[in-house]
Parts: structure tokens; sequence; C-alpha cells
DNA sequence: GTAGGTTAAAAAATCGATTATTTTATCTAG
DNA sequence: CTAGATAAAATAATCGATTTTTTAACCTAC
């Protein structure tokens, strides 16, 4: 029973969806984002018809877009009265949290055991992207997205498609949590000094602490994430 | 850190879709089961023009089944040319049974550890259908539903909606290798009084036994998997 | 006043037709 | 013949309008 890497996901059909994509894929891409980002509150019911003009497409494409979003876990569908945003809770929070450091953790030894020296590469690059980022003043959504960037170069020659995808999936619903109120540079810089350490070790292939360092990583983010749900709610 | 129980899902609201859900939810269902069921051939272009024909509905709904289905990953959908049936390949089936095999371990170890009096007597109670179903001549899907109601009852106390999630997820997945070609009720039975071995032990509370065998059924079902799919290439 | 029922408004879901894109077939120049 | 261009057909995606269902407002009878 070896292990596989390349092949399908949701990836490929949706997410670039740049200037080329379909309306329906570009509204998900966008709706995405601000799930992810909080410009929603949870809960909330989704009025459809405000959407249409928010991100000017007909109904058609939106409502796909929006199916595909329950289906991906970032809304939730209820027959025949629409969508809404799902509720947080901290039992929710602890179960993402959890499944991360079970999933994140085997798909980084496997990483390491798999990788490449262009994998190296890759992550040297992708850290030092983020530092950038880090130290000059955030506009916009850069951070997070080198941020992503990062973790998921990490763990991208793990070798199984399906962890990637959970892992992706579980990112989305951790972010909803660690996204909430505004941002904190300090603690930012925090996790950053993290990174730069899970680099090392990994191209140390010092399977060991490295895991050791990402479990520490993700529960120090657990703690942000939650500190952040306590004072929101 | 603890674990979560109940909450969200893609369950709720698009499963029990009946005679009640909407136009949309009754495709899905019925298409996520022809799907697994392997009455597309993999690869295969879907002509949604048929399908209409086929399920009785207009564009709408059915395009947001098809959409909905993609992001649970039965399909694959690329932008302004529709939607196919995802190819089958070894690495894939390999990917997932080894993703079954920690995930469902995961699952099972934490199921014994929270299961209640309960979960014993659902456990027994779907254990017994499926016996009783395999005694049967199965006419159509009766056993088929019955085992994944089976496997589900088995973990669902685990306390992690996501696990959950995932492992249903990966079980469809699955599922379309093990069931191409025709049903083999020898295998069947071997198959079964291994799920009657695992209800023992989960109710004795065996953990370390238990996983060791819900680690060797799996690799069972994966063997019986790979022959169908080498024999159907 | 309040439970139960009726009606009106709002929202969700679906349909049928239109538009845009891809695929196939056909043609033409080299 | 064949590569590349062009036109026609097929398919995908989107729009606008209609139908269905839910939600809210309003009655009426106890």
């Amino acid at each position: 029973m070896k292990t596989s890497l390349p092949n399908n996901s949701l990836s490929k059909s949706t997410r670039p969806a740049g200037p080329a994509g379909t309306a329906s894929s570009r509204v998900f891409d966008h709706l995405r984002k601000d799930l992810v980002g909080g410009r929603f509150v949870a809960g909330e019911k989704l009025a459809i018809n405000s959407l249409k003009e928010r991100y000017q497409v007909g109904l058609s494409p939106l409502r796909e877009a929006l199916t595909k979003l329950a289906a991906y876990g970032l809304l939730v569908q209820e027959n025949q009265r629409g969508f809404r945003v799902p509720k947080l809770s901290q039992d929710e929070l602890d179960d993402i949290a959890q499944m991360r450091l079970e999933m994140e953790g085997m798909a980084l030894e496997r990483a390491i055991a798999n990788g490449d020296s262009l994998w190296e590469a890759d992550l040297l690059a992708a850290a030092h992207r983020l530092k950038r980022a880090d130290i000059s003043l955030d506009k916009g959504e850069e951070w997070e997205h080198l941020h992503t960037q990062f973790h998921r170069t990490l763990v991208a020659p793990c070798g199984s498609v399906w962890l990637l995808r959970f892992i992706e999936q579980l990112h989305d619903q951790f972010d909803r949590y660690r996204r909430l109120g505004p941002k904190m540079p300090t603690i930012r810089q925090e996790l950053d000094e993290q990174h730069h350490q899970l680099v090392e070790l990994a191209l140390q292939r010092d399977t060991k602490s490295a895991r050791e360092l990402m479990d520490d990583h993700i529960h120090k983010s657990y703690e942000v994430a939650l500190k952040r749900y306590q004072a929101h709610v």
C-alpha cells in the first residue's frame, strides 16, 4: 500500500479562477475569502439578493457558489430556507485544532520523508516571502495569503492528495476563529519565528523535532484563536 | 483541548432529502448513490441534458447538485467544460485506503473511549441488521446501506465532527473501487465475520485489539478493491 | 390577551430562454 | 495530403421570469 502524489482536488477546477474563470467560480473564491476572513457574522442568514449586488452576479452562478461552499463546510444549507454562516463554538474550535494536530503532524512527517531539493527551495522561498510581508506593514490580505501558502508548501510532498485536501479545509475552518478581531503583529512575529524554525528542522530532516514544533505551533495558534473567540462572544 | 460532539455537516442539510427535500437535494442523493455504486464509468464526461431526463429535473437544480458533488469529490468540474466522473487509479486507491487506516483507527479508539451503553446497543443492532441482510439474498442496495450504517455507528461517538465527515467522504471514495464489478457473497461473509468481532472487541473496550482488527479489516477490503480495480482496467 | 387560523409579503427554488464558449466539421493554402 | 483558419453545431453558463415555500402580519373567537 504505497502512497500517491498528484491528481484531483477542489483546487484545479475552482481556485485559479482568475479573470478567465466562470462567474460561479469567481464568486466562490471571493465568498470563500470573505467567509474565512470573517466579513460575515457567524450565524447570520445570507440575503441572496444583496449578495447578488455585492458580487455583481445573477442568481444561478451565485447559488452554485453558495452550494459549493456549503459542501465545503463554510456555509450551512437548510432545505427551503437558504444559506447561513455556521455558528462558532469552542467545541468546534477544539475539534478543528485537534484534527489539525493529528493531520498536519502526519503530513509533515511524510513530507520530510518524501520532499526533494526542489521542495527545500520552495520552502525557503515561502518562509522568506512570509517574513518580508511580516516586516513591511501589512496592506490587505498579503500576509494571510503568504501564511497559507507557507503551510501548504510545508506539507505539500506528503504524498496524499486527500490528506492535503482535508488539511486545507481545516485551515479555512480554523482561520474563521483565528481571524476574529483585528490583527496582532506581536503574535504574528512570534509565530513567524516558529515558521523559520520549522524550515530549519525540515531541511535537517529532523522528523521528531519538527513534529514537536509543529504541535507546539498549532497549539499556540489555538490559544490565539481561542482568546479571540472568547473575546468575540 | 477537549473534543466536541454534534453540530454541522453535509448531512443535516442534504442527506435526509426524502420526499420533502428540494429537487436539488434529491438529485444530489440519487447521483451520489449512482456514482458510488459505479453506475457511471470513470473518466466519463456527463451529458447534462441526458441527466436532466434521467433524473427528471431542470437545469438549475441539476447543476447545483453536480456542483455540490464536485466539491465533495465525487465529480470533477472543469471551468467551461462541464463535469466528469473522476478517473480511478491505484495510486488514489492506495491513498484512500491509507487514509482510512489512519482516520478510522483513530476514530475507533476514541469511540471506544467515549461510547456509552446506548452506543453499545446501536452497535449490536447495526451488526445484527447487517448479518440478516447478508443471509437473505440481497435485493437492491440493502446490504450496502446497512454496511455503511454499521461502520458509521462504529465510530459515531469518536467526538469529532470533522473526523466523521472525512471518514464518510473516504468511504464514498473507497466504495467507488470496492463496488466495481458484481458483488461477491463469499468475500462479503468473510468481512462480515470481522464486523462481529469488531463489535465484540468494542464492547469489551479492548482498544488495542479492536484497532488491530480494524486495520486488518480495512486491509482486507483494500485487497478486494484492488483486485477489482485491476480486473476492471 | 392569546391560541389558532387566514392572508400578504418575502424569500427560495425552479423553469425556459438567451448568451458565451468549446468542440467538431469543413475548407483552403501551401 | 496536412497545418491552420473558418464556420457550424453542440454544450456550458448565465439571465430573467415564474412557481413554490416560508415567514410575517393581521385577524377572529374563545
